[in-house]
DNA sequence: CCTTTCAGTGAACATCTGTACACCGACAAC
DNA sequence: GTTGTCGGTGTACAGATGTTCACTGAAAGG
């Protein structure tokens, strides 16, 4: 078939054009109200569709909600990539004890949850506030982040002085101060707050990297 | 006017005390969804009393909500309160460096998330996904905290070698830590997943401090 | 070309939603 | 003891909600 670029679209193309819109309207509908709050005659209303057509795509506002999840974590992936790209690119631990990594890091969060504030908006609060389905997804993610992180930070730090748990705890708490800085962006549109926000939590992970590179796992 | 004790109630006990069935009604039923998601019709019925009869106590459910956030954070306030007692009780800053102070703090936050699970969980969700107003309120309540907590570790740690807004940076990062904790505390039913979770935050904490102890405040 | 597939339609339903209104009856105040 | 205050009731209504069902019409496939 030829692509003749414009108009024609395959049946195929239309269905995904309408699954997109759903999955836009619903993170548009919910900026401040969590999904368990969304009926789905809103969203059908939104995406200009006819309420019953919904089922087409989802069977519920439930599984709309476990799409935008692995959506939303693809985005923050996204952020993971990028602050290993940064972490590896100054790979000079010596000169001011990490304190590139930490800004760079701060900066590349920062940059993406700006990029994406609908997904990194949507993970904060139906973390605590969706449905159970959608909670236990969200929390399965972030251990896999976890996880992920934690192994990156066994090449930074040598397993000689740093146990595996040890690195699970310390990427673990990483991760707590990351989703609370993007929540506190998200919470706040006001630059001069902003960065006041991002200069706290450069000092909190400066304190805390004293402690890191002083820490001897016990065995 | 003589106390009976017993059953004759004046109307003004009697107004406090459908108040607070409507109070609890609501902690219950919002223990997951949100109160966007929750319904005056929901509580009346609950509660037992008729839909119109519940504006003779709050003219809207966010009026309700911002009711909850004051009850709630009494209960955060009696926590704030047993960790203090315990800390000036252990000062003995020399031996082990805070552990006894860490450990205590942690039993409290365990012990008060329990026994008001329905606070502590209210706080946590409403905090992301409750209206506007709540929001609001509730980080105007932390902040609070986060100054109170920072003039008790003025009290420890010496003004010479922190600047007030150090303490305020540190303060801050506990109190990010402690939500994060109870937001996990609440999340899980299985003792021995809270046995790590408590383990964890204990050895969060403790390198946290070895930083803490080190920190010099640029001026 | 003829048939099948299927995203989207539109009407209909039983149920739930917030809120208005008139009302009651026991306690409170004088 | 009369009067007024005020929690709580009951009815009512217009609108929103999830889900059903039979349907259309255009693309896909034989």
């Amino acid at each position: 078939m030829i692509d003749t670029g414009a108009e024609p679209e395959s049946r195929a193309e239309r269905k995904l054009r309408t699954r997109r819109a759903i999955l836009d309207a619903t993170l548009e509908l919910c900026t401040d109200s969590s999904l368990t709050a969304l009926s789905l005659r809103q969203v059908a209303k939104q995406v200009g569709i006819v309420p019953t057509a919904f089922y087409r795509h989802f069977d519920s506002i439930e599984s709309l909600g476990l799409a935008l999840v692995e959506e939303s974590f693809d985005s923050l992936r996204d952020l993971f990539r990028d602050v290993r790209r940064n972490a590896q690119a100054d790979q000079d631990p010596s000169t001011s004890s990490g304190h590139r990594i930490v800004d760079g890091s701060i900066d590349a969060l920062v940059d993406h949850v700006h990029r994406r504030r609908d997904h990194f908006g949507f993970i904060a609060r139906e973390r605590v506030a969706g449905p159970r389905s959608v909670r236990d997804a969200i929390r399965r993610e972030i251990e896999l982040c976890e996880r992920e992180l934690a192994t990156d930070l066994a090449l930074m730090t040598g397993t000689d002085t740093w146990t595996a748990k040890d690195l699970h705890v310390l990427s673990s708490l990483f991760v707590t101060v990351l989703v609370a800085t993007a929540e506190q962006i998200l919470s706040t549109t006001r630059p001069e707050q902003e960065e006041q926000i991002v200069a706290t939590v450069r000092t909190q992970l400066r304190m805390l990297l004293i402690g890191v590179y002083q820490w001897r796992s016990e065995p």
